[in-house]
DNA sequence: ACAAAACTTGAGGGCACCCTCGACTTAACG
DNA sequence: CGTTAAGTCGAGGGTGCCCTCAAGTTTTGT
């Protein structure tokens, strides 16, 4: 769309990016829950000013997340590009947990439901279009356990963000026993 | 311990029970974190009553739990008695986790730390004692991977808490995939 | 039946977060 | 420059939850 009406005073435009900056460093530290005024205090910027710009918090993670979604396809490439279909699965899982785990925020969006934010949402659906593809090769290789979907791997994204929250350190391990468990 | 100063007096005792009552119910449905003004209200009682018998919201926490808690060594006895150790374990879990799918706030009680819930943290422990043998005994069998630890089932717990919450349907089948992968 | 002790009540103060809006400031354009 | 539309500011009103405490009520023991 990019709808470019008026484009933004210089001000304005400054103020826009230093919220974004904000909110893309306090959603990865903290999570989507941080407290608005927080990312208008760290941005340096009153809170009018932030719900000028964004009106909800549902206009920050769109305008931030899709962007970062956007490294799912790059992994999604990756794993395609892998001949063995049960290396590139589990490579897919390990790459995107991996992905998950640095950033709160990110974790945050995988987990939740978020019907403000279609373009995370459309976003989250490519992503998960390389996924249904990794799932099938490896179902036609025999390699994998024959009723597994990607249902079961929105299962396992909520799971896995529950562990990635409360034990940093265990999702590795957690992940492969559960990955031992999908083989065929 | 049980300091019997002076007894209560009827109407209080009387109180208590509804409080107690009204806590368990909503605790079951949604969770630990029910405001208090509610517990009050279902118990219908006023919110300076629920205070001068529960001051704190752990205080209804560790008058409740425990006992429920007590449940785990019912399934864990059952899990001794069965023979096999690796159906031993399996049961176990599936038995642990029914009964974490029935009431959201064991639930919560099971994910989270609860400093000043004393004696539930006690109850858990027991309940572990339990397990750590179901454990020991599966890996003398040499029927579990060889490095899984009680740690890991602390991990899984709080998974399958927030598979429990998000998809009540599927936790069956995320745990029977996760179990999979437990096989030596 | 009465007084003292025990208990109950709910209005209200505190806090953290949400969001709005009218008064002020400033970039942009002639 | 001066005008004005665009943008900024932050005090303050709203909500939901926490918890307290002074005034009123009920139980208990005599």
């Amino acid at each position: 769309m990019v709808t470019a009406s008026r484009p933004l005073r210089a001000d304005a435009a400054r103020n826009r990016e230093k919220l974004l900056t904000a909110a893309t460093e306090l959603f990865a530290e903290r999570g989507l829950d941080v407290p608005m005024e927080h990312i208008a205090r760290r941005a340096e910027v009153s809170i009018g000013t932030l719900y000028k710009h964004f009106p909800t918090r549902d206009d920050f993670v769109a305008s931030i997340f899709p962007q970062r979604l956007a490294a799912l396809e790059v992994i999604g490439e990756k794993a395609l590009a892998e001949p063995d279909p049960w290396q590139a699965l589990a490579g897919y899982l390990e790459d995107l947990y991996a992905m998950q785990s640095e950033d709160r925020g990110l974790n945050d969006v995988l987990t939740r439901e978020l019907p403000n934010a279609p373009q995370v949402v459309a976003a989250c659906h490519r992503g998960a279009g390389h996924a249904g593809i990794l799932i099938d090769r490896a179902l036609e290789a025999g390699v994998l356990r024959a009723d597994y979907s990607i249902a079961d791997l929105a299962t396992l994204t909520r799971a896995m963000a529950q562990v990635i929250r409360d034990s940093p350190g265990e999702w590795r391990r957690f992940l492969s026993i559960y990955v031992e468990g999908l083989r065929a």
